[in-house]
DNA sequence: TGTTTGCAGTTTGTAGGACAAACTTACGTT
DNA sequence: AACGTAAGTTTGTCCTACAAACTGCAAACA
């Protein structure tokens, strides 16, 4: 967190939104304790004292506390009765069966976008992918990781179903930090974005077989790689690197 | 509620539960609430007054905000700032989005069931079927929601993914009211019993595609019947039926 | 010596009250 | 009749407090 005292920063810039629906002090508090787990501050497995997370946002205990719930109903987090939260640690097979969940739902997603193919969704989706190019070579884990997200975010969006795209955000938070240790090897990413980048070009096409078919090769192929990160203890595997440098 | 006055009752029988995980107050009153939405107790679209809830329940108001806090997470309340929270009322297209989600995601868990085809969740499954079949008759549209919820339930657990399980247990709870309201059609119910047999056998057999197939045919004719139910205002449509007699 | 018992210390679960901010409604004025 | 203002109500946030439960350590026992 960079606001270090006084209540939570972020909230100076209101500048004048009136269609701003959720700017309460829980869901700034959600935001800050989800980028935490996401960007792997707090690590999993971790456990997580209200003091401590009271002290760091700056907010009281009841307002923590709902701000808990809505991470735990998001699966970032898990409380048992009297032990408190703890941030939630996947284990190789939960990896598998999260991937494999996403592999159905973004293939899908992917493949209703290719059957509308609106104009401003391909405008979308066709800018993320740019975003991803200019950062390919310079752009740091965390800069790619965000820019990986928003190619995914518009797929989701472009399906044109704001359930299935508000269930893959969910689910592409719990696998974030997943991606986002797998992001530090250069080389790897090479190849993905050739992937990103071929799928885009059959979803525009509109060729929805096609598309499903990528996107589920692409995701079985990420899928492995997943499970083996978790495998290695949350680190590349086949290095010692202690991964995840303080990401901020 | 039944327990008028002092806490929430059901705490009573703990009989010796060890293992057993999640019985803060919160969740209970997180069930308490989530059966009055699913049941139609508390109408679509009606106006929550914590003050009021907290009185229902018997607990205080931050054990009740928390509960909110994991509705709103399913979906089954949203919170404007400062005008409290409000039961989800569904528009004909959000149904239809919420029914594709389901098709994906349900003939999918359908599909993994007829592949892996483990012992017991087929013996768990035929038992759900026999207690709908018992209940054909005799049984109150309450009733035939949990037989069929716990058909359904036992189709996600079969998929062997309890993501997946978890996923459509949450997408479920949101259309349980309007699946609720379409059960008071016995004539109709004759037609969806039939078709859960056959998927059932098709599951059984291992047939994977006939699996899918049936699945996302089942769905798609549900699918339009719910749209017309919420078309209808949450009435069976075509008649002047006021519908959901207060469950309990 | 190893196990168990008992006792702090700490953390969470729950409760009640309090105050400010914001929305809603009704009323009075122009 | 339309607008602006004021009161009442509800939510958002916070503080304090206490009971319940878990943790760890030390002492007593077999």
């Amino acid at each position: 967190m960079d606001g270090p005292d006084d209540q939570l920063d972020g909230m100076n810039d209101d500048s004048m939104l009136v269609a701003g629906q959720a700017v309460s002090l829980r869901s700034l508090v959600a935001d800050r304790l989800r980028l935490a787990i996401i960007t792997g501050r707090f690590r999993p497995g971790q456990q997580l004292r209200e003091r401590e997370l009271c002290e760091l946002t700056g907010v009281s205990r009841p307002s923590l506390r709902e701000a808990l719930r809505a991470l735990e109903a998001e699966g970032l987090i898990s409380t048992m009765p009297h032990r408190g939260p703890v941030v939630a640690a996947l284990t190789p097979d939960e990896v598998d069966h999260l991937y494999a969940l996403r592999r159905v739902l973004e293939s899908f997603a992917a493949r209703e976008f290719a059957r509308l193919r609106r104009p401003d969704d391909i405008a979308a989706l066709k800018a993320t992918m740019k975003r991803l190019d200019d950062l390919r070579d310079s752009g740091t884990p965390l800069d790619l990781l965000e820019a990986g997200s928003a190619y995914y975010r518009a797929v989701a969006s472009g399906s044109g179903n704001p359930y299935l795209a508000q269930n893959l955000q969910a689910l592409h938070n719990r696998i974030a930090l997943i991606r986002f240790i797998s992001l530090h090897e250069r080389n790897r990413n090479r190849l993905t974005f050739a992937a990103l980048r071929t799928m885009m070009k059959a979803i525009i096409a509109g060729d929805e077989a096609l598309t499903e078919q990528l996107w589920t090769e692409h995701l079985a192929a990420i899928g492995t790689r997943a499970r083996g990160i978790v495998e290695a203890g949350y680190r590349l595997p086949g290095t010692g690197d202690r991964s995840t440098p303080s990401a901020a």
